[in-house]
DNA sequence: AAGAATCCCAACCGCAAGTTG
DNA sequence: GCAACTTGCGGTTGGGATTCT
């Protein structure tokens, strides 16, 4: 399986195209067909090797291609088949007619990739993100706000809020736990999609706090249609958290949730500023100031420096565990 | 206003499957 | 069956555009 030597080739022309070359391009193509593209930039009079012609064509020139902004159908489409086929994105493009493989593998590593991880997802499975470091943010808001909490004397509804938020930070910590030990008990030939328990039928959580969750495939579907074709038209109705496509920017979603200790929650009067918490708005895995962090520390590359871990005990003392158990 | 940082996407690279002689 | 060649695909990158400080 040699590889083509068309592109070692010296003196042939790279980087973008002019409209000259474009033209060139069209008006061969239109006239002859593209025939050999090894054989059609020396046919066209073009100085370029037959694949930068081949790309050009099917991702800029071809009378068929869609341009202009992804609509929200198209993104749902990519969603779901992103999340059967994976990477495959010349498999998703012929279900989106006029898009090409390259505008959508563009589109996904701009927006959706971090859409779903700014939302606790992961971007591979589709599901909740249950690797340790993803969940590091909570888990220094959290420490960070217990000393707060611990600092400074709170009035009632604060307290209230407090032990919402701990709570809830606590009951995100347990169910990554939670997933990361089923998705090592069950089958060690699971493909890229992982299989959960139903945290809500075993009685560990409880809606509202697990509501995005419960919108999710079932592990028994992903893993009825593993393995199948897909065909056009017939791809189950995978969900996608409604909130998805209803999802303000990271930035926008944050603007009222800070748990970091700064002088900043303090109001102008000296009274501590309200922290919105409800329970129907538990943020995201990585929806906090400290965003990115949980993308960028991976296992394998954070390094945690100049951030204090809390301690295990610190997090999930006795009392806590024992209310789960 | 200007420099820095970030975003975005067209185009390139290299691999592998498919085709041909 | 084999080697040479062609095509298609997915990952990555360079640099212009845009936003932020």
């Amino acid at each position: 399986m040699g590889r083509s030597p068309c592109c070692d080739e010296n003196g042939l022309k790279k980087g973008p195209w002019t409209p000259e070359e474009d033209q060139k391009l069209m008006e061969y193509i239109q006239k002859h067909g593209h025939g050999s593209w090894r054989a059609l930039p020396k046919l066209a009079g073009l100085n370029r090797c037959g694949k930068s012609c081949r790309l050009r064509w099917t991702n800029y020139l071809r009378p068929d291609i869609k341009r202009g902004k992804f609509t929200q159908e198209e993104e749902q489409t990519i969603l779901r088949f992103h999340s059967v086929l994976g990477n495959k994105w010349s498999a998703i493009a012929k279900h989106l007619p006029g898009r090409t493989d390259n505008e959508i593998k563009n589109f996904w590593n701009t927006h959706l990739k971090k859409k779903l991880i700014q939302m606790g997802f992961d971007p591979m499975t589709h599901r909740p993100r249950t690797d340790f470091f993803s969940a590091l943010p909570q888990l220094i808001a959290l420490a960070n706000l217990r000393q707060l909490v611990e600092q400074r004397p709170w009035d009632d509804h604060a307290a209230r809020l407090k032990v919402e938020a701990v709570q809830a930070a606590k009951l995100q910590c347990l169910q990554n736990l939670i997933q990361s030990a089923a998705s090592i008990a069950t089958s060690p030939s699971s493909s890229s999609i992982n299989t959960i328990p139903d945290l809500e039928q075993i009685g560990l959580l409880s809606p509202p706090q697990m509501s995005s969750l419960s919108s999710l495939p079932s592990p028994s579907f992903l893993e009825s249609i593993s393995g199948q074709d897909i065909v056009a038209g017939q791809l189950p109705d995978i969900q996608i958290p409604s909130s998805f496509f209803e999802q303000p920017t990271c930035n926008d979603a944050n603007q009222n949730l800070d748990f970091t200790p700064k002088s900043s929650v303090e109001g102008e009067n000296g009274t501590p500023k309200t922290l919105l918490l409800s329970e129907n708005s538990l943020p995201p895995l990585t929806d906090f100031p400290i965003s990115n962090l949980g993308d960028a520390c991976s296992a394998s590359s954070c390094d945690g420096s100049g951030i204090q871990f809390p301690s295990w005990p610190e997090l999930f003392d006795e009392q806590f565990l024992s209310e789960f158990v």
